[in-house]
DNA sequence: CTGTTAGCGCTTTCAT
DNA sequence: ATGAAAGCGCTAACAG
């Protein structure tokens, strides 16, 4: 029951006794195109009629953007990463954006690339993992987040108030952890120098079994204020302490934006806390404007971020059986 | 730092010195083609000098096929779905396929279809929620899974002899629960009435509240036997179970392809197991073939079930810390 | 072995 | 108000 070949604007216009111009100029400019009423209906019945459907590929070679936005990232079974292409899609779509999506690791970060690239994408979310490959080659704008992102944009969070909160009062020997290039462990720095604490970050790296590993050297050398950066890490770092380090208990922060259950556990001290989907709507949002807008210069913003003291009343929304982004602002 | 325009064919043959069609020769049939050493190495050459890369929505043009597979699916917040996809891109990239995913309640279905069929896919994968929309105007292959699926292809499960082994030696009233349409609620139906139990099938909505208040209301009428599909529903009930029916204990069975932690709950009897790895893999390779074959036939395939105890050794690997689909196949 | 040509479906510019 | 023509980048059929 399946039509042999595609319905196209001649199908349509000689359906409607007309030019197949016509119907172009009908569908693009639908309202101020100025024809006659009579044509304006006959295309309309015919288009309903024929149930056409413009060919995205024609109007991408035609107009040179394909109204199509690549993301890459890595496994979907991160429930964090799962939550994040939730939103792009959710938001690119209400923009009148299609999203294609490769998956990658570090490695075939550039080959998955290509592939975008390959399919005239008018824009790339880079979400990891690894890091997004030198600009030289890509034809469009891209936004990266939680990295050193050089030449590209960037969606950023205004850590500094929050961590001086964190930090306040603390003394001694302070780590925090990161994955690789992190755009945050600057921030972290910072802050810990102020406070005089003893501070230094580490990179860890994304496969669990050496992850696992590198937190238990760090817990080794027992710091006693730990930040956290990522819900996983948080996790994990909570079920060493339990199995491996059970007379130890540091300070622990962790720099999260999204719920979870972990958050009840009594060893957690604060949360650098940051709206998750604040975050991914930013970034979709940076990204659209500066497509349509055609300019290239890499666009940086920033979002707010608040501290929550564990047992205040704002820390009970990061508490949640179930995994979400946070969406709450301040 | 951007290009202003895309490098193209003639951009590569000029720097090569040949014509923009031995180019494309060089690409596509590349050690076939029949040409001089010399010229395939000065091609060779300039592609990587310029870093060509084909444009996708030219070939689709020129081809009428785009190397893309639409996929319509709901939330990806869903865990299930979320592994559902994710596994689907690596069996399609492998293939050579993209993935354009386009999220949709029952309502929008159809719209997403267009969106889709816009985009000139050449395949739909149809992950619900609700029920696909009529094929009439659909100009690719599309399957469906768990879902009355007539005019479109289908991967099934073979419950029979599970089922047989599940309901051996029960008797009295016994419920299956599913969600709208589901294909799999005939051969419930069938195996309930060949063991002589008094067999109700129960389709439920997909909004949390109304199901559980569906499910509550289920649970009233005291089933001896209760089948679930589904490892959402699944765990719905055995909270139900403990929060409003402490007192009743019927025979929980659940048709399931995930694992989970919830399988540790001593409550349920027993799981009809299907691979959830083997289901997605062969969504994807029944499709890409039809889409290959150009055979516009609906293809029906069945993968194979096995009725596992609960505490049988084959139980364990069904649980686990963490949602994953299940890979193993028997 | 290499080059010419047509055309996929669409939008835009420029006639009529 | 409507139509004709060009061309986006590519491939395949056909000449040279």
């Amino acid at each position: 029951m399946q039509r042999k070949t595609r319905i196209t604007l001649k199908d349509v216009a000689k359906a409607a006794g007309v030019n197949f111009t016509l119907v172009s100029k009908y569908i693009n400019h639908s309202p101020q195109a100025r024809m006659s009423e009579e044509t304006r209906k006959r295309i309309q019945n015919a288009i309903e009629e024929l149930d056409y459907c413009p060919s995205a590929s024609a109007r991408t070679l035609r107009n040179g953007k394909s109204k199509t936005i690549g993301l890459l990232s890595g496994d979907l079974t991160n429930a964090y990463r799962a939550h994040v292409v939730n939103l792009a899609l959710h938001e690119l779509s209400a923009r009148g954006y299609q999203l294609l999506i490769t998956l990658s690791d570090a490695d075939s970060a550039n080959e998955a690339m290509q592939i975008l690239v390959g399919r005239d994408v008018d824009g790339i979310i880079f979400v990891g993992p690894g890091d997004p490959p030198l600009s030289a080659k890509i034809p469009c704008p891209m936004i990266v987040n939680d990295r050193h992102s050089q030449p590209y944009s960037e969606v950023n969070v205004d850590l500094r108030n929050s961590l001086d909160e964190a930090f306040d009062g603390l003394s001694g020997k302070a780590v925090g952890l990161f994955f690789d290039n992190s755009i945050w462990k600057g921030e972290f720095e910072l802050a810990g120098h102020r406070h005089g604490l003893e501070y230094e970050s580490f990179f860890l790296p994304f496969d669990y079994d050496s992850r696992l590993c590198a937190l238990k050297n760090i817990l080794k050398a027992r710091p006693e204020v730990i930040l956290i950066n990522g819900w996983h890490t948080t996790v994990m770092i909570l079920e060493l302490l339990t199995s491996d380090f059970r007379n130890f208990t540091p300070k622990i922060f962790c720099h999260a934006n999204c719920t979870g259950e972990f958050y009840t556990d009594r060893r957690i001290s604060g949360v650098i806390y940051s709206s998750g989907e604040l975050m991914v709507r930013e970034t979709c949002s940076v990204l659209v404007d500066q497509i349509e807008a055609l300019s290239r210069a890499p666009v940086k913003r920033q979002i707010p971020s608040k501290f929550i003291k564990a047992g205040s009343p704002d820390y009970r929304m990061l508490i949640s059986k179930h995994f979400r982004l946070t969406s709450h602002t301040f």
